[in-house]
DNA sequence: AGTACCACCTGACGGC
DNA sequence: TGCCGTCAGGTGGTAC
């Protein structure tokens, strides 16, 4: 699930049920999933700490800890986050759970443990250390898009989905945002003039926004016009002109898209 | 610079 | 019912 809607919708989640409140415990499940310190010293640092703020930056959350340093979390492809009040809604592959004294639990679940937990001592840092883009939602205006993307040879879906370039598209998003523009997934971005990639800029913003409403919403009304998310399946029919959804291989991940309305390339 | 492909890891699902 | 191949929205590294 997580790209960039998804992380922001977990952390606004994670603002409204889990801040200053002392975790009277930390739980590892699996340590595999705690990097930079052993699952002990990180349960042993957090206990009776509670989250201050929150941060997000593309697909990466950040939570300040009085403790000193802030927990990052990141999602892999089948990680999310959920707080409950009793046991029977704890989430299917918890990993690492804090408990709050007050009552309740946050949950960080995993199933393909390839997300992870961390502590580190600014996100600031992190950030620049892994080279990340600027987010594509709050760092990016209409120029530094243009900036960052005029001079590249290589297909549009690749660029939006590189974090080094822009930090928070992912696969799916990518789709979305080409579907929404009516191009097909291998459109090179030599193709494209600055217009066009204004447009592509305010449409991904467009696109990033709705779809967090959509999922803040919890139905796919709330996203303004058709939108392909929820036909990510080969051989449904396109909510916008009826056509066939179709799945491409774009190295090695599964793109859809429509050919009556984005082309056959 | 850009792309393809593999690996990480585990589960869900469809076909036979 | 059970086995098997395929697919899954993440990142990272390698080879061309």
């Amino acid at each position: 699930m997580p790209e960039l809607p998804d992380v922001e919708v977990m952390r606004r989640r994670l603002e409204e049920t889990s801040m200053d409140r002392p975790a009277e415990r930390v739980e590892v499940r699996d340590g595999d999933l705690v990097e930079g310190s052993g699952p002990g010293e990180f349960a042993d640092r957090l206990r009776g700490s509670r989250f201050l703020s929150s941060r997000r930056h593309g697909k990466y959350l950040f939570a300040e800890t009085d403790a000193g340093p802030w927990v990052l979390f990141h999602f892999g492809m089948s990680g999310f986050l959920r707080h409950f009040e009793e046991s029977p809604g704890e989430p299917e592959y918890p990993k690492v759970l804090w408990h709050f004294r007050e009552g309740g639990s946050l949950a960080f679940d995993c199933r393909r443990k390839l997300g992870q937990v961390r502590l580190v001592p600014d996100p600031d840092r992190f950030v620049e250390e892994k080279r990340l883009g600027p987010d594509a939602l709050e760092g990016m205006d209409r120029n530094a898009f243009l900036g960052a993307m005029s001079g590249r040879r290589g297909m549009l879906k690749t660029a939006l989905m590189r974090q080094e370039i822009l930090a928070g598209v992912g696969n799916e998003m990518s789709d979305e945002i080409l579907y929404q523009l009516r191009l097909h997934p291998r459109t090179g971005l030599p193709s494209l003039e600055e217009e066009q990639l204004a447009e592509v800029h305010g449409v991904m913003r467009a696109t990033l926004e709705g779809a967090i409403a959509a999922r803040e919403a919890g139905d796919a009304g709330a996203f303004p016009g058709p939108y392909l998310l929820p036909h990510r399946e080969e051989g449904t029919s396109c909510p916008r002109c009826g056509g066939e959804v179709r799945r491409i291989e774009i190295s090695g991940r599964g793109s859809y898209f429509c050919p009556d309305c984005q082309g056959e390339g």
